[in-house]
DNA sequence: CAGTACGCCTGGTAGC
DNA sequence: TGCTACCAGGCGTACT
């Protein structure tokens, strides 16, 4: 499942592959993946348009057209784009064609259909929904200490659940909140405003470090994940307790122990993360 | 307002 | 083998 590191490493595929080319018209076989545009609509707002660059928040990617629209791509769960010489057939699980110049043709695939994009006015884009509240990314300069300090405490929340969502910070997903939970020597049932200032510190400082490391090495790949070149990420080499549940934990050989914390699976040590 | 349950989806797999 | 049941889960929406 795309978090910010397996996002990242799209972006930067994107960026090498599309940027600088013009959509010459679009093809959509999916309606609800472009939200509430008919195909018909999108294909005569994009067609035309030039790619100017591709930025991410979070976990949303976005396209910078010529003319000032932005389209806001979220993959969820499974979404993936790739490039292909035009004419290709697109597959069972390829929602969209983007018919590009110089005969390339960018697929977007999404065998679960749970990703969309959105097309809007660039000054409109944050105000998609899921961006209009999102939290700080998870950087040195953007998320303080502080800022933890204040959002933590406002909140009762199972710490795990808290770290999900995005209005708090932005990026993380069930892998990367089991690994750095981890990390920390944090159970993920601890309430968000019963942290103490050193355990935010070393949370903060796992969660930087953590999803650094992962887009350095171009993501973790889980069930259909590949980047937009069609090669893995690595990272999944490096998790220390996703996927992991029985082996042991790698800090005090306990068997990883899983258990379901807000309808999410949730691997962890239920000897070092210690339960309040 | 804060927090929670559910629906969206399909491929893979466990169990019979 | 072929069938059913269930699991994976991010996020928007509806609800308490």
């Amino acid at each position: 499942m795309p978090e910010l590191p397996e996002v990242e490493t799209v972006r930067r595929g994107l960026t090498r592959l599309v940027v600088g080319r013009t959509i010459k018209s679009t093809e959509v076989r999916w309606d609800k993946t472009i939200g509430d545009m008919t195909p018909t609509v999108f294909n005569e707002e994009l067609s035309g348009r030039q790619i100017i660059g591709v930025d991410r928040r979070g976990k949303y990617l976005l396209f910078r057209f010529s003319g000032g629209l932005t389209m806001v791509s979220h993959l969820r769960m499974e979404g993936a784009y790739y490039t292909v010489p035009a004419g290709t057939e697109p597959g069972k699980h390829d929602l969209v064609t983007f018919h590009l110049d110089q005969d390339i043709d960018l697929f977007y695939r999404d065998t679960r259909k749970f990703g969309r994009m959105n097309v809007v006015l660039n000054e409109q884009a944050m105000q998609v929904a899921g961006l209009a509240k999102i939290g700080p990314e998870p950087t040195e300069d953007d998320l303080t200490l502080a800022y933890m300090e204040t959002e933590f405490g406002k909140s009762r929340m199972h710490v795990k659940p808290f770290l999900l969502d995005q209005s708090h910070i932005a990026g993380l997903g069930n892998i990367y909140v089991d690994e750095t939970l981890w990390q920390s020597k944090i159970h993920p049932l601890t309430a968000a405003n019963t942290l103490t200032t050193s355990e935010l510190s070393e949370l903060r400082s796992n969660i930087i470090t953590e999803l650094a490391r992962a887009t350095e090495h171009h993501g973790t790949t889980v069930h259909s994940f590949t980047t937009a070149f069609g090669e893995a990420g690595q990272f999944q080499n490096e998790l220390q307790v996703y996927g992991r549940v029985g082996e042991p934990c790698l800090r005090c050989g306990t068997p990883l122990e899983k258990m379901k914390v807000a309808q999410r699976g949730t691997t962890y040590c239920p000897v070092c993360q210690i339960e309040k």
